[in-house]
DNA sequence: CTTGTTCCATACGCTACCGTATGTCGGGAT
DNA sequence: ATCCCGACATACGGTAGCGTATGGAACAAG
């Protein structure tokens, strides 16, 4: 799944690896699609209890939690669960069975980290804006190359930390033209 | 390309669509691979034409042009662009070649656009950050699903884009424990 | 009129899959 | 001792796809 992605799951190569064969399979799964989805809704349920785990703060400690969120994400530590991350999201963008579990992982995530901003006294919609910002950031972070960019990508990604969480938003001075 | 990603270019399903056979398909590609390294050159040197002409702004409007840029990137209008935008960067993350060409178009597009920053009087490193977040939220926007959580998008994506162009970014007191 | 080249079509072999049909084997229930 | 059923394993048919081999039409050169 991290590798290859969805394709990667062959029922015949799967099989193989996990030393039985097709018989055994299909005993279990009615086909290859029933395990498409079992998958499907174990990866949501981990990633519903990653999140409450994740976006619980210790009352007055919820501005940390925001940059452990960001820090957790955007770590080359977990590069394997950001793998299958963007595996279920490329296979969300065809299916549209997977592309509801997204909608409601994504839903939850918005809230939780959501409610950590407004528990830092930030307003509701500013509030909205910046943990949308927040995940679209550190997805699409994992989506690009940059190491050519910027040497320093530990002091770029502090400050970027820094614009999502605690920048000041300024709105008042009229919008671009 | 758009709408199945890479692995839906088939040989013998586009020789169909296209009206041709394989024979004529094998007369002008040495195999598949070598269709696929003409599109991925095809792609770059699109997106190459198309940075430059996103990010070349008139003296004094280039605050205005950060805007339009993260507006044309997220716009629904240009769907089917990002859907292949998305499409190469899967591919990417599986082929070495593929990232190579993403890693030129990225740091193509991360210089260009923080030269605007630049050119708005941000300083160096800040400009480094915000350019960076820009393209990464305008790439995982596109990965989200996000309908139910916010009803107004429009005021939350000109919050995002205000976040990120033009926010006050605050580090002097002290980062978070 | 032959010969060669370009450009394409047809036909083939091969592999990787999917899903199904059927065989088998150990352990309760009777 | 027999029967049945759960839990596999084996074998098969079928499709999609890749790449190759070969055939052939059009056209130009000599």
């Amino acid at each position: 799944m991290a590798e290859e992605g969805i394709a990667g799951l062959r029922v015949e190569v799967l099989a193989k690896r996990l030393k039985v064969t097709k018989g055994s399979f299909y005993w279990h799964f009615d086909d290859r699609r029933d395990l498409l989805m079992a998958i499907l809704q174990h990866w949501k349920e981990g990633r519903l209890c990653d999140i409450i785990k994740q976006t619980r703060a210790q009352p007055g400690k919820e501005l940390a939690q925001i940059y452990h969120v960001i820090d957790v994400y955007s770590a080359s530590r977990s590069r394997r669960g950001m793998m299958i991350e963007l595996a279920v999201r490329d296979w969300a963008r065809r299916d549209a069975e997977a592309a509801a579990i997204v909608a409601e992982v994504d839903d939850v995530r918005l809230r939780c980290a959501r409610d950590l901003f407004l528990a830092c006294g930030v307003p509701m919609e500013e509030a909205s804006s910046r943990c949308m910002l927040l995940y679209a950031y550190v997805f699409g972070v994992s989506l690009m190359i940059y190491e050519k960019f910027d040497s320093d990508v530990v002091r770029l990604k502090r400050d970027i930390a820094d614009l999502i969480a605690r920048s000041q938003s300024a709105r008042p001075p009229e919008a671009a033209t």
